[in-house]
DNA sequence: CGGATCTTTGAGAGTGATCAATCACAGTGG
DNA sequence: CCACTGTGATTGATCACTCTCAAAGATCCG
């Protein structure tokens, strides 16, 4: 729809066709977008807000350290945010995928760095002109509150897979989310699921080890809950089997006040 | 300061003395407050907007699943906000100190509880009337976008913690937290912290078991780097050991693109 | 087809969990 | 004032899930 208006991918920087404007929009997932309140000149000033621009694949979009002078937001691909230590190991806080806004809430240096783990498109605003925005449109400005309502909700979820799940739990959590990421409905027999990522990024935002992760694919396969087609395109042949080992980190019934 | 305008606690419900104005500040930390600009017409809006309310130790302020009606700021004391799955197991995905504020950003239903840690004295705001002072003031709004941000940064940092730090490096991390909320200026000899919650409530917040917090703060305590006056108030006699620690959470310098 | 990278599988080790008992402390009442 | 009780914290012994080290198997791409 609006997105045939960029280039689904012209090598480290998208090229021609004007930037489209794509609105602020709700939550982690956000599907739809674009509707609501926009004056024509809001629409004038965005589309020199926005400047696309692509990425291949594990190339760095910024480093965690950086000073944040720009924040993005996904048009297509999948970019994960994440940080190193010294001693190399890291964890994945995010992913983010089409119509995620990232960068944005870094007060100080970018505390985590962004990379691409396919090649992506993004929408890139310099974060002084996105701020001024900000407060010239304050319609717009609770809008990325809904949106950064939304991050902060995934980043809880995540803590609870991340403090309390069992590898198995984890690696179900993360094949629904994305199933859901996908617009699969819930519920239906059997789904397929594309894994943009490698297993070293499922593992190092589960909280795991490479092997771990591949080791639980497999008991998952060796019990017919799961299948492959290829490493990256899983079907999921029990979802309920998955939702329940995925439950402890969603529902339960309110308890004992303690 | 503005504290002393409320009570420090009465049980269940804070009593009398009009409700003081607390502006909307920066940072899951925020420590100075209640500057910046307020027209006389705002404080006056606003006024009417909170209600003091004060909860005992441990009581629930409201249940994951319940309608989201109320979003509180904390004034004095701490709020965990967490959840328990059907097994039992408990995940704390946040303390609240201070200056936060919390019970703002669920969409849905509330997907966590939030628990009085200590006793606690809050101020409550009715969400519709929140979001309506909202809409009015754009400025207000940005602000919560800072606290918001703040509070998703700190989120992605306990990430970091729960998926790649041992326990031993988890502790030291939450004690240095501990200290910094506190006040204390790092780079201190020696610091004496204030520890307001359990020894569960600790492992719950960082993954472990009440056992393995025990333990690692046993082996602390005999390496000489920390000492306790009481279980509730550890003395940190080699901040810089617990930096070091803790520092694979935080710094690391940028390395390879990968 | 060869070489690099990614994934899977195996064997063994280790950190933290579990099960269990003791200890410390605050509150209560005799 | 001191036993009694209940809760929370500490310590111990053992277990198990996941990590580490290692090698073989796939897959991709020149």
């Amino acid at each position: 729809m609006y997105m045939t208006a960029i280039p689904e991918l012209t090598p480290t920087r998208a090229a021609t066709a004007g930037p489209s404007y794509i609105s602020l929009c709700e939550g982690g997932s956000s599907r739809d977008c674009a509707r609501a309140q926009r004056a024509d000149r809001d629409v004038a000033f965005l589309e020199h807000l926005a400047e696309p621009i692509a990425y291949l694949k594990n190339r760095t979009i910024y480093y965690q350290g950086d000073a944040p002078q720009n924040c993005f937001r996904v048009v297509s691909g999948t970019v994960r945010i994440c940080r190193i230590t010294e001693d190399g190991r890291r964890q994945i806080a995010a992913f983010q995928t089409r119509g995620d806004l990232f960068g944005w809430f870094d007060q100080g240096p970018y505390r985590y760095s962004a990379e691409a783990v396919t090649d992506v498109v993004l929408e890139r605003y310099r974060r002084e002109r996105f701020d001024r925005f900000l407060a010239l449109h304050p319609a717009e400005s609770r809008r990325l509150l809904r949106s950064l309502s939304g991050q902060l909700a995934i980043a809880q979820e995540h803590t609870m897979v991340l403090g309390r799940l069992t590898a198995i739990e984890r690696l179900a959590s993360l094949l629904l989310d994305l199933a859901r990421r996908q617009g699969s409905v819930t519920g239906a027999a059997s789904i397929t699921v594309a894994v943009p990522m490698s297993r070293k990024d499922i593992a190092d935002y589960l909280g795991l080890t490479i092997e771990t992760v591949s080791r639980t694919m497999s008991a998952l396969k060796a019990r017919g809950v799961i299948s492959f087609r290829t490493t990256r395109n899983v079907r999921l042949n029990e979802p309920a089997v998955l939702e329940r080992y995925a439950s402890a980190a969603r529902s339960s019934a309110v308890l004992e006040t303690v």
